[in-house]
DNA sequence: TTAAACCTTAATGTGTACTTCAAGGCAAGT
DNA sequence: ACTTGCCTTGAAGTACACATTAAGGTTTAA
């Protein structure tokens, strides 16, 4: 498969992908006789994968971090858990702050008929909002 | 309040309150007869809200629209609405991405045992997962 | 009165994550 | 022979969201 053919299989514009390549987010990619990329199911999965921790909101360094541990040949599995765990804690608390700002939004929308975007009812929610945030980082430490 | 008291209140700094106040993400700030910020609760709580949609993901520029409509004086009611179930959209989509991602590394966790970073499970794992998305599209698009 | 510690504006710099451009090669079709 | 359409690399350009710097003003405290 070329470079052209992985861009629409993946939906990543193909100077994304050399990009990708260039900054060993992927694999290096084999190439024909003439220089070209030949990309197989694996690197189309890897991807998938770099798009889909993107998504998430993962910086291009730190996939690079996380990508090397995962691909370095020594059994770093202790690291790796580590790594793992603490990525998912910080996706965990990006998804709560997004929850977060919807159901900021959503109390918007329920509430729309007193033109309420200063009322004392939003700040007492934000403080509310914020107050359980608080909470929760103090059991958290616990 | 003078602006790095704010600062410190918001956990914004100084030079991004000001940056705000030129893109029109919170309201003139009053000056004192110097021409310093004398900023009071009410840009608190803009600042604040700021900070939450931002970390939400939304851009400076969709940001300044959204409250561009919800300043401006006319009854915008309708427009406001829509505006409001746009953004909910999507931040619940990045927030369905970011779950996505958090579901890819937990399966990652539990199946750590096999060096899993290329198995077909993994690849079955995310075929899933883009099943369910695409369905879940398709439901909305009804 | 001089330094410290704030403040102002305007201009310029920075990091990220790409995109676009320039210059060229290869292979097929007309 | 030439256009089309793909590819290559390296360099330069772009958008966003600020951060930093420059040049200056005010207030307080030694």
């Amino acid at each position: 498969m070329n470079i052209k053919e992985a861009s629409e299989k993946t939906g990543v514009s193909s100077a994304a992908i050399r990009y990708y390549e260039k900054e060993s987010l992927i694999p290096p990619i084999d190439r024909t006789e003439v220089g070209n990329r030949d990309i197989d199911a694996r690197i189309i999965r890897r991807i998938k994968f770099v798009t889909q921790m993107r998504a998430a909101g993962m910086s291009i360094e730190n996939l690079r971090r996380y990508i090397e541990l995962f691909d370095a040949q020594e059994d770093n599995t202790k690291e790796q858990k580590a790594l793992l765990q603490e990525q998912l804690a910080v996706m965990e608390e990006k998804r709560d702050d997004l929850q977060a700002a919807i159901d900021h939004l959503n109390y918007k929308l329920n509430h729309f008929y007193d033109h309420m975007q200063e009322t004392e009812e939003e700040l007492r929610e934000l403080e509310k909002q914020h107050a359980a945030k608080v909470e929760r980082e103090n059991n958290e430490a616990d």
